[in-house]
DNA sequence: CTACACCCAGACAGATCTGTCTGTCAAGCG
DNA sequence: CGCTTGACAGACAGATCTGTCTGGGTGTAG
């Protein structure tokens, strides 16, 4: 054995997933082949299908990989790091919105993207998908319940709708669709406001 | 020639567009192929290209049909029934969501499926896509002006990304989101009501 | 030096999908 | 009756995708 600890220095496992990771979010997972993916990541097939069992679970690996990065590092911890309140928090995920939605290369959710591109719920990476989206929600709720908002439960599944609703316009073209949910969001957060 | 006036009687181009209807609002129109649609219409392969010239023209034929079934006589038709004030009627479009995200068979916006599905703006079924969901929002404009509220355009876009986020989280499980979205949309209302 | 683990390159099988083509049949009309 | 039109059934070509397999190369440990 090479490593003791359970870490591989850098290796063709890292490659792959990295270039899943880019073709599947801007293209989708139907779109894009396994032939594509180890051409980009460099790797020969039998590599790919060593680490990965099938393509199914390379999907599955990016989903908890944009978990990861997406809603973890970036919607998260960037919307913590740019507010002091929890309510003005969650405000500044729409403000994150508004910057990612006039990317040139703006790719949406992908848990959205997956659920609708496989349009069956039950199905392993369909499940995963509604999982991830799930997971969005609570930290939402988290962000009420720290805000003192009523109804935390409530209120995240409201303001996801938000959330899902100004992704899909904005892969429409609206360049607006973050300020007018935002504008939405501050009526739901002054909805639920203690009395 | 049979016909004098443009009415074929009752012939295979209407099973052919009635079998991708089903199966296209269903299961999506990448997961389905022109065999399945032949075999529910029960077709001949020739026969679909006679009348279509390709997939994608059946694609287009399955979005406009969609549009008039859909968006006109069951969103449009039935919200103006339903209620006798423009305002009323706009919320009666989540009274229709109600029911619908509760049936057994939801299968979701078709619009926002296949621009998904796509993921290309401008290939010219996204195009059509987003075409159709413009056309979705003129009809939220017009019921906006005629309740008298302030800037329809503002209102339609974001009345638009309620209806697109319940319906997603809908598709999700969320069998609450009508509900929830209709509550935001008493907000929305009420904001652009003239003082 | 040898053994072994890992990896690259690419051929290959099997499945599936679009679109074309051949052949047959039934109905309407002079 | 004979001709034309439209449709059915299905074989077929060509492309593409997943997953397997062979063969060869390289670096490291003992």
């Amino acid at each position: 054995m090479l490593h003791a600890a359970g870490s591989v220095p850098l290796g063709a496992r890292d490659r792959i997933l990295a270039s899943a990771y880019e073709l599947f979010s801007h293209h989708g997972v139907r779109a894009v082949g396994v032939d594509e993916v180890i051409r980009r990541a460099e790797v020969a097939k039998a590599t790919l299908y060593r680490h990965f069992a099938s393509k199914d679970e390379l999907v599955l690996a990016f989903l908890q990989q944009r978990e990861q990065l997406w809603t973890k590092e970036w919607v998260e911890a960037e919307a913590r790091r740019r507010a002091d309140t929890p309510e003005e928090q969650l405000l500044a995920i729409f403000d994150l919105f508004d910057e990612w939605f006039r990317r040139e290369d703006f790719e949406g959710c992908s848990f959205v993207n997956v659920l609708l591109e496989m349009n069956d719920r039950r199905s392993p990476i369909g499940a995963a998908s509604a999982g991830h989206l799930a997971n969005i929600r609570s930290i939402v709720r988290r962000l009420a319940a720290e805000a003192g908002l009523r109804d935390p439960d409530e209120f995240a599944h409201s303001w996801h709708i938000l959330m899902k609703g100004s992704i899909v316009a904005a892969g429409e073209g609206d360049h607006e669709a973050a300020r007018r949910a935002q504008a939405m969001g501050r009526q739901l957060i002054a909805r639920h406001r203690p009395a």
